[in-house]
RNA sequence: GGUGAGGUAGCUCAGCUGGUUAGAGCGCAGGACUCAUAAUCCUGAGGUCGAGAGUUCAAGUCUCUCUCUCACUACCA
């Protein structure tokens, strides 16, 4: 447990506009933040947790476009989507921006200036495959043609789906667009911005090498890009959708009318824009969490994301960050400290996908089931150390097992009896004994050990010791058995009840950040006021009630999952052969 | 092609710097209990740790070869 404040800022990987997220982003970035956020706030950290929409890009213009919209229009109507989603997953952002917010503007603006007045950014002329019915550049996957390799007709600019080899859009033979079909498409020349981050990889593998908190997959993903040599990026797109490019004063950039920046110059920027909108509409301080020389020297900055990003969060941002900062009178920027990448969260043998449709979507899942049993089920099964598989018979089995009949059922089976049998009051009487020796000795090493896992952002370990507490109650009831003591000795009995309503009010404490809203209704039930539910200690546990205190039998907290449900979703969601492709 | 991750009980996964009979949850079988959402508790059966070779007193754990899966590969984000 830690024993000072601090103060936490947390990102999580911003969703792209293009759609309601399904389950595999959910569970590789919101949802393990969300729950970090809530379980260092229980800790009494001061905590900030900042997520926006991520809005520009062709792929959006592209949506748009298809839903028959302005993209502004689009982008403002998904975001509320997105919005709407996350609070039905009770993702407890402090704020939820967005990635085209005028702060976000001015941010990118600002730092594409700094940069270029530290050496960092310079226009170059890069060949660019125009579509005149489109009427817009394409990006290299949005070509398709004829595979110079092995002839498959239907090979992406980047990359041939069928031979795997890695192509140039100009080697296509009869390149087309795959936005319109047109084959009227040019190579034009256009002059772009580069971010020269070869020039920074010295400073970047310092950096990088220096940090002892990161995953493997993260150190070796950055290492690797290190190694091979770090590219200059071109931050700037041909689209009329996004941020408009400066020169090195800050105006208008000659020549780049039509240009904007690219999406990932600006969305991790944005993570610093919403925290502006966030303290423009709190009243709090956004710099203090941003910048060092401005109070956010003691702030600790970890990020959640999909390892697909993480090479733009340990390179990328960094290199905008610290480019910022070569002069003496530079701009100290807050750096991430730790960061937590994830694998991905299979559907039956393949990805999840938003542009493809394939799984299962934010807005369908919570049709299904309430959220706590996605949140709880996607964080015991966290796609932590390898890619992991989501099937609807795992998920019935989570629901049904560890929240129905572990906790749920434990929950009831003691406050009924209590309810029944000692007036809906925390009974006196008695004297502790061996048993509650036995758990109290339980409950003392594994709940430390929990505490751990979580600030390590070890969450499947942490849920299964959140599991084996649960578990560890039911086995407690057994041996005191106080059904059976009830008979010859109330008394007895009453240690065995009151032990149980204090293990119902400690399970409802620690499960807080993985569903909230049932740990809610059973810390309701228990009358435990606000102040007592927080992690700042657990001494006391088992005796934190107080005798004749009222308690009342929630309603069933989890509904079970039938078998035929799970046949109906598995008909409904294929989830089956059909839709490998 | 290159790089990285992974292949451990029927299923989903743990196994740190090599060290006694390889673990958990689910599922399955048997038993106990009856307070409870037919819930819970106990016991048990299941694995030549992808294949082969090597290093070592000792290898799931290190080395090499092979094989299968997945991701990334910089203009999708």
């Amino acid at each position: 447990m830690s024993d000072s404040q601090s103060r936490i800022l947390i990102t999580s990987a911003l969703p792209y506009i293009n759609g309601v997220k399904h389950l595999g982003n959910l569970a590789g970035s919101m949802l393990p933040a969300d729950v970090y956020a809530r379980v260092m706030r229980l800790l009494g950290h001061d905590v900030l947790y900042i997520c926006a929409t991520d809005e520009h890009g062709t792929p959006a213009e592209l949506a748009a476009a298809e839903a028959g919209m302005a993209v502004a229009e689009y982008c403002a109507l998904m975001h509320e989507k997105q919005r709407e989603a996350g609070a039905a997953f009770d993702l407890s952002y402090d704020w939820f921006g967005r990635s085209s917010s005028e702060a976000t503007a001015k941010l990118t603006q600002q730092f594409s200036a700094t940069l270029e007045q530290n050496g960092l950014i310079e226009a170059r002329i890069s060949k660019q495959v125009y579509s005149n019915a489109d009427g817009r550049y394409l990006p290299d996957r949005y070509v398709e043609g004829t595979c110079p390799n092995c002839a498959f007709e239907k090979a992406r600019g980047d990359q041939c789906d069928n031979c795997g080899k890695l192509l140039d859009p100009i080697d296509l033979i009869d390149p087309y667009s795959s936005v319109s079909g047109s084959h009227d498409v040019e190579v034009r020349e256009t002059e772009h911005l580069y971010l020269k981050q070869s020039e920074m990889s010295d400073k970047l593998r310092v950096w990088v090498e220096a940090q002892t908190s990161w995953p493997p997959l993260a150190t070796s993903i950055a290492l690797k890009w290190l190694d091979e040599g770090l590219r200059d990026r071109s931050i700037t797109r041909d689209l009329d959708w996004g941020i408009p490019v400066v020169d090195m004063d800050g105006n208008q950039r000659a020549g780049f009318d039509g240009k904007v920046y690219y999406v990932w110059f600006d969305a991790p920027i944005a993570y610093i824009g919403a925290t502006q909108d966030w303290a423009a509409d709190t009243g709090g301080d956004w710099a203090r969490w941003w910048r060092t020389d401005q109070g956010a020297d003691d702030v600790t900055y970890v990020q959640f994301m999909g390892k697909d990003n993480v090479a733009f969060h340990t390179l990328s941002f960094p290199t905008t960050l610290m480019g910022a900062n070569l002069e003496e009178e530079g701009e100290p920027w807050k750096l991430v400290d730790t960061l937590k990448a994830f694998n991905w969260v299979t559907w039956y043998g393949g990805k999840f996908s938003t542009s493809n449709k394939r799984g299962v979507f934010m807005d369908q899942a919570i049709a299904l089931a309430p959220s706590d049993c996605w949140r709880w089920h996607l964080m015991a099964n966290a796609p932590e150390s390898s890619d992991a598989a989501f099937t609807w018979e795992e998920f019935q089995a989570s629901v049904n097992s560890d929240l129905a009949n572990v906790l749920g059922n434990f929950v009831n089976r003691i406050t009924k009896y209590t309810v029944s049998k000692f007036d809906g009051q925390v009974p006196d009487g008695g004297v502790s004994g061996g048993h509650e020796d036995w758990i109290i000795a339980e409950v003392s090493t594994r709940l430390p050990l929990m505490i751990a896992l979580f600030e390590a952002r070890e969450f499947r370990k942490a849920l299964g010791e959140m599991r084996a507490i649960w578990a560890a109650g039911n086995e407690y009831l057994t041996r005191a058995a106080p059904w059976t003591h009830y008979k010859t000795d109330v008394d007895q009995a009453a240690v065995g009840v009151r032990m149980g309503l204090n293990l119902v009010s400690l399970f409802g404490i620690i499960a807080q950040p993985i569903i909230p809203r049932a740990a809610k209704s059973i810390l309701d039930a228990m009358n435990i006021p606000e102040a007592h539910r927080n992690w700042s200690s657990f001494d006391g546990w088992a005796n934190g009630l107080p005798v004749g205190l009222p308690v009342a039998a929630p309603d069933v907290l989890f509904a079970k999952i039938e078998d035929t449900q799970i046949e109906d979703w598995t008909e409904q969601f294929g989830g089956d052969a059909e839709v490998q492709s």
